[in-house]
RNA sequence: GGGGCGGUAGCUCAAUUGGUUAGAGUACCGGACUGUCGAUCCGGUGGUUGCGGGUUCGAGUCCCGUCCGCCUCGCCA
């Protein structure tokens, strides 16, 4: 084989007379007949024009060399030199061609289903579910040549940090054990032992826990986690965490290394230098922007006007706030009124828009979302605009409206209106064309730390209390001993209670989330009285991990970032199937290798398990 | 489990109100062509209109069911 010299990317004006040899695939052929051929060759690399010029390389080779078609794999060898056809500026090597003095057919393809060419057939790619049939194609496309080098730099720059702050790299089991709360599990039979079953991990939480108490001090792992539920655009069954403990350490601790980590990544994955990450209490996030990962790039933010809505003669303010206003409960059934003021919404939000935001809210539950103008003179336009009229003044000072804005109102239960004014603020700013562009285009990176989570919230099926990370995040050191003495029958105490977590928020994305941990055996089993958990439930459920916080657990807090939306955010792409290199579709199929598949009689014996097959009609 | 969009040649798409033999570009095959770079020119092959049923003289088109892909709600401690 005439086996490489260089690659299809590297070759430049520099190179001029040098014999070298090159092997890629055709990403396509020119012929001018027998005797003058271009052949543009292809590897992870890049692109280089070959030809096949002049008589003296044989009539065999070509003849081949005019046959050659997209995707046949050859190996050339030629002497570099200025194309006399002048430069191809789209090419890095466009200054260069090889004249081929020796070639070999290393393998003629079949016609492939289609070509890996990111402007693709027609100006589009082919169609996912085939670009997904016929992966090993696709991923020859340069965007998806870049992805995966993207991520392999990114493990790279992730693994460097964390070995030179003292983090050990630690593997750990991925045939575990079934810990039913949370999400669904993927779950493999024993064959030893009938009847029993490991499950996939949610991800390692338990494992990196114990692993504090082993002494390992500091722990970190690019681990794969899996979670059977419908997927997003943003999400996949099986995906992939950063994550990270630490021992000794609270909760500014562990932000501090994690801005250090962020901060690095993204110096090194794109020169950016992040600025300090500001903080926000998870209550003035709701408040202010209705979720709990605020999209901090443009304002919009969400105004409690209860109290001059009820000064108002709108109908259905006063039915929302008939039970009574009440801004600081959560999970309260009582009545507001918020707003959102839009700058400039009067000229830029068409009538179909704001009509869609009506039907919008009301998939949340509310009953719909009022738009009032505010035309040139300061006057209130459009439907309520008349029954506002004795509030005017004080709602134009509350809301500080100028003309030209448009302000929308939804009157409902503040758990509502919440979420509805904080899902619609969203969809308005990409209405108003104000979401900048991601930071890899050159827009702002907007990253956010939420602390001060609840620590419980209340199940809205069976009403009973719900951890809102999971049942070992500790309560924030200022509030563990006033936890301890907690009456569990408050409710209003309960859930004023805030945790020691936190999440990562990045132009309203959540990339991280993590928390300092329960290593109080009387925290943690008041926890589980909360959750109604007995002792014996509890010990049945996670026995290993509250035997191990006798024996000496060191206080100790973790973090896991989402090492897949990472990616994309690199790469600038909302797809998370762009940076997978095998994902998985909608109902959790491999298209390419047609997992999940049917298995024998035989090896379901084996690990004593029968299928329950549908019936076929 | 719910809602939305989609499935026509290998690929990207078109096909009027239900009406002739389902077309175009590209890919592929054959030929021409000595400086192209999305090469060009000539010719050709290529169709279970996702699948099943129904309405009709006649269905890519209308109706019912179903499968698959994507987006989304639920779900994701």
């Amino acid at each position: 084989m005439l086996r490489r010299t260089h690659t299809c990317g590297e070759l430049r004006d520099s190179h001029v007379g040098q014999t070298v040899r090159l092997n890629g695939w055709v990403n396509s052929y020119r012929g001018h007949g027998t005797g003058l051929v271009f052949i543009d060759l292809r590897d992870r690399f890049g692109i280089t024009q070959v030809v096949f010029d002049g008589e003296d390389l044989g009539k065999e080779i070509l003849d081949t060399a005019d046959h050659l078609r997209n995707e046949d794999v050859i190996a050339i060898e030629g002497s570099v030199r200025v194309r006399a056809g002048g430069e191809n500026p789209k090419l890095i090597t466009g200054k260069i061609e090889i004249v081929v003095t020796k070639f070999e057919l290393l393998n003629k393809t079949a016609n492939p289903p289609f070509l890996p060419d990111d402007t693709g057939s027609g100006g589009k790619l082919a169609n996912e579910e085939l670009r997904l049939t016929y992966r090993y194609v696709d991923l020859r496309r340069p965007t998806m040549q870049k992805a995966l080098a993207t991520r392999h730099k990114l493990y790279q720059v992730t693994r460097r940090y964390f070995d030179e702050n003292g983090f050990l790299e630690i593997e750990t089991p991925i045939l575990y054990k079934s810990t039913p709360e949370g999400a669904r599990e993927f779950l493999v039979p024993s064959r030893h032992l009938p009847g029993n079953w490991f499950a996939l991990p949610q991800s390692p939480q338990l494992f990196k826990q114990i692993l504090m108490v082993a002494g390992c001090d500091r722990y970190m792992q690019i681990c794969r986690c899996f979670r059977d539920e419908d997927p997003r655009a943003d999400r996949q069954a099986e995906f992939t965490q950063i994550d990270l403990e630490m021992s000794f350490v609270r909760r500014e601790h562990v932000i501090e290394m994690m801005e250090g980590f962020v901060r690095r990544l993204w110096k090194d994955m794109c020169g950016y230098d992040v600025p300090p990450i500001q903080k926000m209490p998870y209550r003035e996030a709701m408040e202010r922007f209705g979720i709990d990962r605020p999209d901090t790039r443009y304002a919009l933010e969400i105004t409690d006007i209860s109290e001059t809505a009820a000064k108002s003669e709108v109908a259905f303010f006063k039915d929302a706030l008939a039970n009574g206003a009440d801004r600081p409960r959560f999970n309260s059934k009582r009545g507001v009124v918020k707003a959102i003021r839009v700058p400039d919404g009067a000229a830029k939000l068409t009538r179909k828009m704001t009509d869609g935001y009506n039907e919008f809210v009301r998939g949340f539950g509310a009953g719909g979302c009022a738009v009032v103008k505010v035309n040139a003179a300061g006057e209130f336009e459009t439907g309520i605009a008349k029954f506002l009229a004795s509030v005017k003044d004080e709602l134009k000072s509350v809301l500080k409206l100028v003309p030209g804005d448009t302000v929308l109102f939804v009157a409902d239960t503040y758990s509502v209106c919440t979420k509805a004014l904080g899902e619609l603020r969203q969809v308005v700013a990409r209405d108003m064309g104000i979401v900048p562009k991601p930071g890899s285009e050159g827009g702002p990176w907007n990253f956010l730390i939420v602390v001060d989570f609840p620590m419980f919230e209340k199940d809205k099926e069976t009403g009973r209390w719900v951890a809102m990370h999971h049942p070992f995040t500790a309560p924030n050191d200022d509030q563990a001993e006033a936890f301890v003495a907690a009456d569990v029958n408050d409710e209003v105490t309960i859930e004023g209670i805030v945790s020691a977590g936190y999440d990562i928020v990045l132009n309203g994305q959540e990339i991280a989330g993590g928390s300092v941990r329960i290593h109080d055996p009387r925290v943690q089993s008041k926890v589980f009285t909360l959750l109604g958990l007995t002792p014996e439930q509890a010990k049945e459920k996670f026995s290993f991990l509250l035997e191990a916080l006798q024996f000496g657990a060191p206080p100790h807090a973790g973090i896991a970032f989402g090492l897949d939306r990472l990616v994309m955010n690199f790469l600038g792409t909302s797809n998370i199937r762009d940076v997978i290199a095998f994902p998985k579709t909608q109902i959790g199929q491999d298209l390419m290798t047609g997992a999940p598949g049917p298995v024998t009689d035989e090896q379901l014996k084996d690990v004593h398990a029968t299928a329950i097959r549908p019936r076929v009609p």
